[in-house]
DNA sequence: GAGAAGCGTCGAAGCGCTTCGACACCCGCC
DNA sequence: GGCGGGTGTCGAAGCGCTTCGACGCTTCTC
């Protein structure tokens, strides 16, 4: 293993000359950083993360939690953690990887070890029991048992209280509206939503009831009946589903869903008793464009910005190592994309 | 933050000692124990991973290597991906994330800079550029210019040629074979293999291929006709692809299906063009079980063992760290599960 | 009852790096 | 020609932890 001492011998200068070439926090004359350099390359130096660390105090790293479940919107959760990764990357900072299975633990863990100088959490729900950890700012906040002096933290998600936090996420609220308009726009007048599954809901995972929300705000602002009901995915629960939704509301003709498994099966369904989209019956999906590229009916959609959610993380969170910018609540302006399975209401131009 | 020293001066015992309860490399008094314990639960000491990493020269870390892509296989991916970190956690290891954006650099850095211990590979490709760096033992490999004296590594995922590397993978070989088993004893004798995306194949990442291997070799064992069609994911594709083997084989009664994204466009075609699942053409699936559960028939199939891999992966490493057992391939046996999609050919009892 | 053998604890020496203050030198200026 | 102010480099002091050898005490053995 090749030590800075060793690369300062071989350039023959002093190891703070060395360091300093590398950080950049001094100014040194382009001969002396030429044969440093040269050294570094030649002996294959690489700086030990532990030996950084502990000057410095600061890891280079970033902690992101992901959810432990992998039942659902797995493709979002892997899009965002490889955006965050690579975005980190580009910054100078390494990804270290939890699982929600420890809980505001492995906030303490992390935090109090220097393991990483920051985390992004995904998956908050609407009252996490992580928070209370990560709220910075506020002087009602400093009296609370919070983790040392800050960990700044960015969560992907909106949680019922945001003062001291900072917050990345799809305006999902707005999302349910634009879906709403975008079926009235085509004189749907019954328009029934196929949620994530009821535990989804249960768990209070801000987003789902941020959705409905506007959903039904925009409904009945524009005197549209809505219905709403959970849904498992998976072709069966798809079917229980339908089947009760069109039975209570035989009229309906515009489907809002956002669960990503129930998407193909609702198709196949419609498809199989008859009805036939975009003619009979417009289906406005929520999520990921490849889903909705690749489904059997190209989807009129709004995309969730898995990447861009990422990467906005990971810069808020630079931003806040660099003292710049303070607590702030991101969300992403919601684009819909009209696909093939939308249209106008039957009898209607 | 609270450091060894302040933890010791309260508990009246010197600094080493605190280590050596904390790590149990010497015995302690239970009396001198109980002291220090109480003293690190009431000031809320947590070790500083720095300083650490760079005293002991383990950093208590494994790196995970992701591919960059995200547009096949996931839920596969992430479900490694929880399991090696839960897993990891269980044996007192954090995970790096890292993409394979930066392909070898990457391994030399995170050798080199000691940030994690050892690391695991996933998507590794027949002929990966990063295995020259991790080959151990053989005294050939000593020479080339490997990453400082090993670096351990586990690959999950099958090169070809695994002198002095550790890897874990489903046996895919035996899972081709025992697809074509299944259906060969349901008295199929035309069978089509709908393959993942063209670029696995190109990209050589082995599962493929072995995957193929196993299919061809059993099939000519066992007398069998089997047409094999690499397929993108997504309606249109699947649509195109199957009706070329249609139109080549139209005495097709077995499908094998190796893409998850090809898996319900197949039954919606099958089902549209009226053939029934498993009466008139039976269907076996390659994938998460959730995907075979969710299926809009409920699909014979091989379960890609993902969190099983994750977790073996893990066990060779930790296994390696405290010089148990060298390198060495493991491969999972598959089972398959019989469903509702696979039956006698037509014709047949 | 003296010596051997453990056991439990301590002190000190680093691990490889960052960073602060000091210092030498060169430039330009009055 | 001396002085002020940059500029580039160095030395040394840690960062918080692990670990080795040493040391004193108790317990055992003959």
């Amino acid at each position: 293993m090749v030590t800075l001492a060793e690369v300062a011998q071989h350039a023959g200068v002093s190891a703070s000359t060395v360091s300093y070439v590398l950080s950049g926090k001094r100014s040194i004359s382009a001969n002396t950083r030429q044969r440093v350099e040269r050294s570094i390359r030649e002996l294959g130096y690489h700086p030990n993360a532990g030996a950084r660390a502990l000057a410095s105090s600061r890891s280079n790293v970033i902690a992101l939690m992901i959810p432990l479940r992998t039942d659902m919107y797995v493709p979002v959760m892997m899009e965002i953690a490889i955006a965050v990764a690579t975005t980190a990357r580009t910054h100078g900072y390494d990804v270290l990887l939890l699982t929600g299975e420890e809980g505001p633990d492995a906030v303490r863990r992390v935090a109090g070890s220097g393991l990483a100088d920051g985390m992004i959490l995904m998956d908050v729900e609407l009252d996490d029991e992580r928070l209370p950890l990560l709220r910075g700012g506020g002087p009602a906040a400093r009296a609370e048992s919070r983790v040392g002096d800050d960990q700044p933290a960015v969560l992907i998600g909106l949680p019922a209280d945001t003062t001291g936090l900072t917050c990345v996420d799809l305006d999902f609220k707005a999302t349910g509206a634009l879906c709403v308009e975008h079926l009235a726009e085509h004189g749907h007048r019954d328009i029934a939503v196929i949620g994530e599954a009821p535990a989804v809901y249960e768990r209070h995972t801000g987003f789902a009831e941020r959705t409905l929300d506007g959903l039904r705000g925009r409904a009945r602002e524009l005197g549209l009946r809505l219905l709403h009901r959970p849904c498992e995915g998976g072709y069966d629960a798809m079917a229980v589903t339908l089947a009760r939704i069109l039975d209570e509301r035989p009229g309906t003709t515009g489907f809002v869903v956002q669960n990503e498994s129930a998407v193909e099966p609702l198709l196949a369904l419609l498809r199989q008793q008859g009805r036939a989209v975009p003619e009979d019956v417009s289906v406005v999906a929520i999520c990921p464009e490849q889903v909705a590229v690749q489904a059997s009916v190209r989807l009129t959609s709004v995309a969730i910005p898995a990447q861009e959610m990422g990467r906005r993380a990971v810069e808020q969170l630079v931003a806040k190592f660099e003292g710049r910018g303070g607590d702030e609540v991101v969300l992403l302006a919601p684009e819909l994309t009209v696909r093939a399975s939308s249209g106008p209401a039957p009898g209607r131009p």
